[in-house]
RNA sequence: GCGCCGGUAGCUCAGGCGGAUAGAGCAUCGGAUUUCUAAUCCGACGGUCGCAGGUUCGAGUCCUGCCCGGCGCGCCA
């Protein structure tokens, strides 16, 4: 049996604020707002109420006479020190340490196998949620252009997984469209034998193999015509021309997952071929709703505010003048599968914000033929671009994309230099043999990469700058992974099992350091409440890097704490336990990233 | 032209619903080492929050106008 959790300190302030507003105020207890916010600077404590200002102003009393009554009618003793008034009106609040140490003692330990909770609870209404995320075009080869869909999308899946939802990892691959006629005759060109042996097919560079077949397809008009010819048939369905798409769409979706796999990242792939049979549905039921028009021959949904740039209506065009759909019928499409078909209640878009008017018509067209009734939530996570270091759009020396698997490549060697330097000059780590450097090198490299991406506020573009992701100091993945890595040291060190520190290991903050420890401890679970309902992970890492600052100060032989020879045992006992916490949260909060730990670096 | 996003310290970036003296990292400078992993820690320096008005007890945050940069705007996706 467990227990029931116990409301976070967030709720439970806010709570007993209010309740303390009700009892000196003529109102309403649903009309209260406790206005409870974590202070902003430790000097005034660790919470604080802005509650008296308006709530004064709107009953004529003085704020801070106000504010003098709210705090003596608060009954909070077992939570803060006495509250303090100060500025305009502020309602100052600080935790005891004692209620700390409590907290965090309840705290189970961490599970033998799967994920470790740290006791938090998961949402009390799960839903279904799909990730729309990473979504390259089958034609060509995954690049740094599909990275921050991806890591971004694998980020906010696994928020969403940990809060209790079902999370369906779309990969909407582009498979289909009239590029693919253009392959598919070159590969029938190149390649006869792909239809004896589809199975055997290999194409070590997708890139090339594109730039090629557009040359021949630019210079000779006869292999120009015989792509349009092979569009028509892969749309007819003829079986030669399909056993030759799905020999290519599988060998180019073999090369995703090969980035996919070192990333870390599981998707399920659903091309946009998977709708074209559902296609018409949604002509059809535009039409029946009344909402298509045919203009210039093309089926168009016009929807209110979305304008031309002559400002005339802009509409959503579902069927071009020659018959054919374009992009928007199937997101249309695939909208209506994962509402009806997936059962899902909500739909996030990862996909950057350049193609914000096209989600922001999809979602009107939804909710206008009622495919998302206003209880279905439609987000658009939008992303910004990334940068090159000079400010411009990401490309390589001599202006071509850069493929996602060099870049990685380049990060592992990168971390690998910074890994071995260190080995050299240290003299300290130089035992580490060839495996264990290999093995912190990719974690050290995937991990920068990935952390560097997702500690920026995600609508604005970033820079990219290897220096500044793969340093050791600052709000980056080394930094955290050493401090992971240290704390498990000490464990090794101090002959304890972490994972045998339990309930009743006693903590004790006495120590100013082990307070600011604990505080921040007992953070996690209102934070990660705070970046999955706003799936910002920047908040994420932003509080990981504190907790790590927080650690290395309670560590620190001038500022901080002995632990593994503190005394009594007792003490030290407590100190481990709040090591061991600590290395949890940093490795459940990096896990959420998707970012894996080393035991020692 | 219309729309969206951005402009915050020398550089890279944060800044919940409007709250106290606008934060962090890097860089620079100064301190701490008989190493529980110093790959660390502590401190200092550094700002007209693009500009100008407005709203109010209070504006980086909300409103209006303007300047600068990026992106989008019917048959590509």
């Amino acid at each position: 049996m467990t227990p029931p959790p116990m409301k976070s300190t967030l709720v439970e302030l806010s709570d007993r604020v209010a309740a303390a507003i009700v009892e000196v105020c003529p109102m309403p207890a649903d009309q209260v707002d406790a206005q409870l916010r974590r202070a902003q600077d430790e000097r005034f404590g660790d919470y604080q109420s802005n509650c008296a200002m308006g709530l004064g102003k709107r009953l004529g009393i003085a704020p801070r006479a106000l504010a003098d009554r709210i705090a003596g009618a608060l009954t909070i003793a077992d939570l803060c020190d006495p509250p303090e008034v100060a500025g305009p009106g502020f309602i100052n609040l600080r935790l005891r340490a004692e209620y700390v140490a409590a907290r965090l003692a309840e705290i189970p330990p961490a599970p033998a196998a799967g994920t470790d909770r740290l006791g938090l609870a998961p949402a009390e209404s799960p839903q279904v949620v799909v990730v729309d995320m990473s979504s390259p075009n089958l034609a060509k080869e995954l690049h740094v252009g599909h990275l921050r869909s991806t890591v971004i999308g694998d980020c906010v899946s696994r928020l969403l997984e940990f809060a209790g939802h079902t999370v369906h990892r779309v990969n909407h691959v582009g498979d289909w469209g009239t590029q693919f006629g253009m392959l598919l005759a070159y590969l029938r060109r190149t390649q006869p034998s792909v239809l004896e042996r589809p199975e055997a097919l290999r194409l070590d560079n997708l890139e090339e193999f594109y730039i090629a077949a557009k040359a021949l397809f630019d210079a000779d008009p006869a292999f120009a015509a015989e792509s349009r010819e092979t569009v028509v048939a892969l749309q007819r369905g003829d079986a030669d021309v399909r056993a030759v798409w799905q020999a290519f769409c599988t060998e180019s979706l073999r090369h995703c997952h090969e980035v996919y796999d070192r990333l870390g990242v599981r998707l399920t792939d659903r091309g946009e071929s998977f709708y074209r049979d559902r296609l018409a549905e949604v002509i059809d039921a535009f039409h029946s709703a009344g909402l298509a028009q045919v203009s210039d021959g093309a089926t168009c949904v016009f929807l209110d505010g979305f304008t031309t740039r002559d400002g005339g209506p802009l509409p959503m065009m579902i069927r071009k003048s020659d018959g054919g759909y374009n992009y928007a019928t199937t997101d249309l499409a695939a909208l209506r599968h994962r509402v009806h078909e997936l059962g899902a209640d909500r739909i996030v878009y990862v996909v950057g914000v350049p193609q914000k008017q096209h989600l922001e018509m999809l979602f009107a067209a939804a909710r206008k033929v009622g495919w998302a009734p206003d209880a279905f939530t439609l987000t658009h996570l939008a992303f910004g671009s990334m940068l090159g270091p000079d400010g411009t759009p990401f490309k390589t020396r001599t202006g071509g994309t850069v493929k996602l698997r060099d870049l990685l490549d380049e990060a592992v060697e990168r971390a690998r230099r910074v890994v071995e330097n260190d080995a050299e000059s240290g003299g300290r780590r130089a035992d580490f043999d060839a495996v264990t450097i290999d093995r912190i090198a990719r974690t050290v490299a995937l991990g920068a990469v990935k952390y560097y991406d997702l500690s920026h506020a995600m609508g604005s573009d970033y820079r990219f700058d290897w220096n500044t992701m793969l340093a050791l100091e600052g709000n980056t993945a080394p930094y955290l992974l050493y401090a992971y890595a240290r704390i498990r040291s000490i464990g090794r060190k101090a002959g304890i099992q972490f994972d045998a520190l339990s309930r009743e290991t006693a903590i004790t903050l006495s120590h100013p350091s082990e307070l600011r420890l604990a505080k921040k401890l007992l953070d996690l679970g209102d934070v990660l409440k705070h970046v999955t309902v706003e799936l910002r992970p920047n908040l994420l890492t932003d509080y990981l890097y504190d907790l790590s600052k927080a650690f290395s100060t309670f560590y620190d032989r001038q500022h901080g704490v002995r632990v593994i020879d503190a005394e009594p045992p007792a003490l030290r006992l407590s100190r481990l336990r709040l090591c061991d916490l600590t290395a949890r949260t940093l490795k459940l909060g990096l896990h959420l990233l998707g970012i894996d730990t080393v035991e020692q670096m």
